[in-house]
DNA sequence: CAACAATGTGGTAAAAAGTGGTAAAAAGTG
DNA sequence: CACTTTTTACCACTTTTTACCACATTGTTG
């Protein structure tokens, strides 16, 4: 079930339904709206899999990729292997990032936190440091 | 068997078969849409085989490829060696790619992509690297 | 060739998962 | 506090998946 503000925001984008799958780094799932998804894999569509890391790179991403929808009462039914992944419970986080949605287990997600605010001094400056230069902020 | 989403996005081109065959950089199979598969082919018959190391090539590209159809109930055989190959016992995955649909043993699978994760990270920037150039494509 | 084994083909029934909905509890709001 | 919105917890029903079974076909072997 998908929280009223959030589901405010995803008015728009919802409709057309959205993809769900694996994220890359972290023991948790993203959620693309469909057209962000498709945007994507324009992109990686483009690449040429006869390269073998074209090739591995493509299976990574895609790694759980399933479509899912928001029904009438504005639930998203997540698959089952995809819960298991993210070792959901009960209780979960929904936290959105830019243009997807991150889906946690709730004491993953603390825990996560917790490890990143030890060096998240480090991270801010290397992500953000020198933002000032051009106009390429949090966007 | 297909599963069911997967099925629907097969519909269209399900009527005229597939071909399955070894993947080339992966103990897997790969499932091209007959039509996919043809002009894969017509670029293959492209190359001149009085070369040596193109006819290397197609040898080894088309080693053991089947053709195999959807039945009534949805359902694909595999060829045995096939299977073997792949070295499918219980538990596979299916995991679609842009045009192709890669059949995997499902512990070979989790096996790979963990894989891949330890150096996705430079994977990304040397596949997807220069997406930023224009249209910033992972913000 | 006959008999047998392995595989391909088609189907069915029960279990599991997905879908859609409702009513009551909980939380938020003026 | 009275009222609205959101969330939770169910329930009923449909679809999908699994696990079989029965038979046809092919291939092997004595």
């Amino acid at each position: 079930m998908v929280p009223a503000d959030l589901k405010k925001q995803l008015a728009t984008v919802a409709p057309s339904g959205f993809v769900i799958k694996r994220a890359v780094f972290q023991p948790c799932l993203e959620l693309y709206p469909m057209e962000e998804w498709q945007q994507l894999m324009q992109k990686v569509s483009g690449l040429n899999r006869f390269n073998r890391k074209n090739n591995d790179f493509i299976r990574r991403f895609t790694a759980g990729v399933r479509t899912v929808e928001m029904d009438t009462a504005g639930r998203l039914n997540i698959p089952r292997d995809l819960m298991d992944f993210a070792g959901i419970h009960k209780e979960i986080v929904v936290s959105s990032a830019i243009s997807i949605v991150e889906i946690w287990d709730a004491t993953k997600y603390e825990k996560a936190i917790d490890d990143a605010a030890n060096d998240f001094a480090d991270l801010a400056e290397e992500v953000m440091g020198g933002a000032n230069d051009d106009d390429n902020g949090i966007s």
